[in-house]
DNA sequence: TTATCATATAAACATATACTTATATTTTGT
DNA sequence: ACAAAATATAAGTATATGTTTATATGATAA
């Protein structure tokens, strides 16, 4: 087990809007514009996103014009994050002590 | 989709220690001397790491004495950190830039 | 109650990270 | 070559995080 390239991933996938983005680029390639325009982000901080997923491999990029599009490399990631808010909701739900 | 949940699961999951500690306690639960002297690491450092995961409620916590059992409290994480292992091992191997 | 063991907490530090504002780079159309 | 559009990068700031060292808390045994 590669447990350092896990916890890597997992980092990758921490923060709320790099979510959002991957949930945006899951089933087609989107240009850097079209993602600051759905997910009303500014467009340096989804660029700055969008270098830690390349960083992580988690994102396909291929350059049309001016344009660059961002594509989901790995659709497992998807069925990753489904798992963790299905298993936090349990365990919220679940939870002995409030 | 509780995407934000799932970024905090993910958060917890960020570190290679916690995801040790994780490992360390899956089929059984173990004091913190246990897994101090298990993993090779501080006292302190394991106490601050366990108290992050019993803050997501990713550990169940149980006195017995002197000591402190804590036990991973959801099964499914571990396939969750191997799906993500699984999963860097394939983007490294098959990233196209080196 | 006192000593000891197990664990938690506090303080301090260095590093990392998310974000904004401003600017640079790259591509295309004229 | 110039202007405009798309994207990336830089600088700056505030906050968070991993770790160590030192100390406190809590439980047990004598």
């Amino acid at each position: 087990m590669e447990l350092q390239q896990a916890a890597f991933l997992a980092k990758s996938l921490s923060d709320v809007n790099r979510l959002r983005i991957l949930y945006c680029i899951r089933s087609e390639q989107k240009s850097v514009s079209a993602i600051v325009e759905e997910l009303r982000l500014s467009q340096p901080l989804v660029s700055h996103h969008l270098k830690e997923l390349k960083h992580a491999l988690l994102v396909d990029v291929e350059r049309q014009g001016p344009f660059i599009y961002y594509e989901l490399a790995d659709q497992r990631i998807i069925s990753v994050i489904e798992t963790l808010s299905l298993v936090a909701n349990d365990l919220i739900t679940n939870r002995r002590t409030f």
